[in-house]
DNA sequence: ATAATATCCTACTAAATCGATAGGATAAAA
DNA sequence: TTTTATCCTATCGATTTAGTAGGATATTAT
């Protein structure tokens, strides 16, 4: 299950890519059009502006731009910084790996390497779509 | 992510899967060879009792095992009694659907299709899989 | 200048979930 | 009747989730 957070993400990235012209649009906007709290997608706009999706600007006109066109960014990248970890278990997160305390030998674990098969298929569909695809 | 409960409930079941003869396993013997705590596997194994998939006795002997055939058991159902909903979404959840406060229009919804692709994509390994395939 | 606007930033909080632990009740076998 | 091992309920500390509050900062319009 994805967080409240990751889903309100994706549907705001969604409501800029659907934008005409790259023109800011305000907080206010996009959580009445989308029904989310406009605090709470306050802070996740912050997020996705500080890892490089989103552009602002402040004052009276102000507000949130996607900075690359929505082809371009893979919905993987949007999970990894919205959600984190794509994988089930953190032993097979290509990008939030940690070992697992009760294995002695991650290749010996069942669970390791149904979950590798798992991330793989998951990974080949947000790989392969973009926000364009959400559109 | 998946909890640790699914994980150490996965690992229990292989355990007793790997088991020549059907004979009863005590929980203290899994919890030891799996580096899970006993008193969590004894609270993990009985719900995987009350839900049919092993069976157990008391008393000196007794134990949990498996009351089917490793072949029999199809991972999707081990995942959804251990981990509650494949799907990364109620909206999109075949076995626990629930509506999205925020949605007025679920097939409108962005987040809602890219959702079922990849709850699909989960769900094509989980059913075509089975206990046995985890030894 | 200064007022208005909208993002930026830190801190806090209530509720739920997670990963256990405690302690005794129950049933079966020796 | 003692030992063994599951059964069951209740509790608990830590963490995460989904926000909320309130002000600082930067930009634009008057």
């Amino acid at each position: 299950m994805i967080s409240k957070k990751t889903k309100y993400g994706l549907k705001a990235l969604t409501y800029l890519a659907r934008q005409e012209k790259k023109l800011p649009v305000q907080i206010e906007v996009i959580s009445k059009s989308e029904n989310i709290s406009q605090k709470f997608l306050e802070s996740i706009l912050l997020t996705l502006k500080k890892n490089g999706f989103l552009g602002s600007k402040k004052g009276k006109g102000g507000g949130y731009y996607l900075l690359k066109n929505p082809e371009e960014i893979k919905m993987s990248a949007i999970m990894r910084i919205l959600e984190g970890p794509i994988a089930m278990v953190p032993c097979v997160s290509l990008n939030f790996y940690e070992k697992c305390d009760d294995c002695p030998d991650e290749n010996a674990c069942a669970v390791h390497n149904l979950m590798i098969e798992v991330r793989d298929s998951t990974l080949n569909i947000f790989n392969n779509r973009s926000l364009a695809d959400l559109i």
